[in-house]
DNA sequence: ATGAAAGCGCTAACAC
DNA sequence: GTGTTAGCGCTTTCAT
């Protein structure tokens, strides 16, 4: 959401500072500084004085000089990856429920899953000199990020990085009990579409491939050029296009499964007669009737609220050692996922 | 997402400044500032080493530090109702369009729907300095709004207030649509469901009643206790179950239609064939196969992107004229909408 | 074209 | 308890 170059060069300003509070109050600078942070050695008296007057005088505390001055950085960065993902809007809200009343602010990069920007986003909050990045999720390679790290600290959401603290779901696991789901259903011919690679995020696929490898299937993997709904759904269009068409697809996020969905409509094929779907995310879309879309839920909000613990913590003690939070997914089943009939597995 | 009292300390440390870039290089702190704002009078050898040597050292400029010396103030807070409404993800993307390559950062602060917190959101947004703010959506009174102007330059989106500019659609226009389209299909009893009243944003209300008693009908509005999806839902829940329910009903926007269409399906009742539903910002889950909502669209990010782009221009120009952008919405029909049949109309 | 000095609004030692 | 004195990292006159 920023950057370097050429800024717009802001709004001129005066506002009333501490000094004028001060004067008008009869006190010193520094007494109105203690007073105004509740620190100790403040009389009672003056306290009311001072803040009653800043009242009046309608001042404001600074907490951008604030914090130039005691050489602390109070603002925690945070890094998305894309708002049309209802997922992330959670980890903002865990986020929030965390650091709500801390007094910390928040400042927002926000990139696209179809085109990440995850090294100018992070630039710019470093830019902004936040004491932390919370990062979900980071496409960079492990040591791009551990190089960043290196700036400010960084918390690592729904992704683990060695070297920094992480907050994650067990991805693995949560792909392989919907792959191994679809498999109990009786389907053979399962498909798995993702997005562009990268390094940390192969999780889910990985697990997909060694459940139907070791049920000595086939596994059919789909790389499509994002991680959005519209890519998944020009991407599906193609691979359900054809005679020996998957049974069953477990989409990468509930995002690509509703792309999926989308194109299934337009050939003609229903869910679950002709295709059943596994997406992942548990969103609030994935639970409204009519769609019903089974999904497996890694509890974005609560991985939001343990980062932003995280930060907090990172920004008292520099030095603590590493967390590694990894919280266990569940695979929510729903009316998008059915037994395979000869209907759908028209082949056999 | 910030307030005053108690907060974490903050990371100390001790980062690259111009002056080791001055010294490494040979030359002034003041010469370095201005190579790297691209300033004039600097020569092109000098703007080389001094550059160079800053990346050696991994220099970062501190727009933080910058603004405070320059009395500037370059960061745009942006204010929004709620997060779960994709409508307010839909502004955020438009401000970021407008304000991405300007080399503003922008600092958010989120409230919440059903218990708003406008008042002590905007307050943390002046505390952490900002230029301007940009608001989606306030429930304020307009006079306090106006009081709050006083302090920033405040930007409405999607909701007109005199004295402040503002980017909103044209309410009365969509709601009228919305309930005209429903009495041309036939419909009678015709529900507005909305939520907490608040000065400003009862022009959807206003413009259905006027539809509906301009046509003879007595309006029949439901104030839930917020505007979220489980509040439309439980609220749904009792005026859908009784004999003389409404066969169509206005949803103040698409969480609350969301809402009722869950109630609806909970009491058996089906869209369009038993209740006819219409929404209110057309959203990427209202064009879904299955959803199928007719709603009516107000362009939000677009919005955004006007409000971005006004925000920045009030930025430079702290006495420009206000600005008041008006835009059309356009009512989309879909498939929850029908013509009223004597199934539905029970009672004729 | 470059440097010196002052100051943005605040905190942090240390003195009184 | 309260005031004084230095800065934080930067921009901005104003000299040179």
């Amino acid at each position: 959401m920023a950057c370097v170059q050429e800024s717009i060069p802001g709004r001129k300003h005066r506002s009333v500072t501490q000094d004028d509070v001060a004067q008008k109050a009869g006190v010193s600078r520094a007494l109105v500084s203690l007073a105004f942070r509740g620190a100790p050695g403040v009389s009672e008296e003056s306290r009311r004085t001072i803040l009653e007057t800043a009242r009046l005088l309608g001042y404001r505390h600074n907490v951008i000089a604030a914090d130039l001055a005691a050489k602390t950085r109070s603002t925690i960065g945070l890094y998305l990856l894309d708002f049309r993902n209802e997922v992330y809007a959670d980890v903002f809200r865990g986020v929030r429920d965390a650091v709500e009343r801390s007094g910390n602010r928040v400042i927002l990069a926000v990139s696209d899953a179809d085109e990440p920007t995850d090294q100018q986003s992070i630039g710019a909050l470093i830019e902004a000199r936040v004491g932390v990045v919370i990062a979900a999720t980071l496409m960079l390679p492990d040591v791009e990020v551990r190089a960043l790290a290196q700036s400010v600290p960084v918390v690592s959401v729904a992704r683990k990085v060695q070297g920094v603290d992480c907050v994650y779901a067990d991805d693995e696991a949560g792909a392989a009990a919907a792959t191994s789901y679809l498999l109990d259903l009786g389907h053979r011919r399962i498909a798995h579409i993702t997005g562009i690679e990268y390094e940390g995020h192969l999780l889910r696929r990985h697990a997909y491939e060694a459940v139907m490898v070791n049920a000595g299937l086939r596994p059919q993997i789909v790389v499509a050029h994002g991680y959005s709904q519209d890519v998944a759904e020009r991407t599906a269009r193609g691979f359900l296009n054809v005679a020996d068409r998957p049974t069953a697809v477990f989409a990468h996020n509930d995002e690509m499964a509703f792309g999926v969905r989308e194109a299934a409509h337009s050939l003609g094929l229903r869910i679950p007669r002709d295709l059943s779907l596994i997406g992942y995310d548990n969103s609030r879309v994935s639970r409204l009737h009519g769609i019903d879309l089974t999904s497996v839920d890694q509890h974005a909000r609560r991985l939001g609220q343990d980062a932003g613990a995280a930060a907090l913590a990172r920004m008292r003690l520099e030095n603590a050692p590493l967390l590694d939070v990894r919280h266990k997914p569940d695979l929510v089943v729903r009316g998008s996922t059915a037994r395979c009939t000869p209907r759908s597995r028209d082949d056999t």
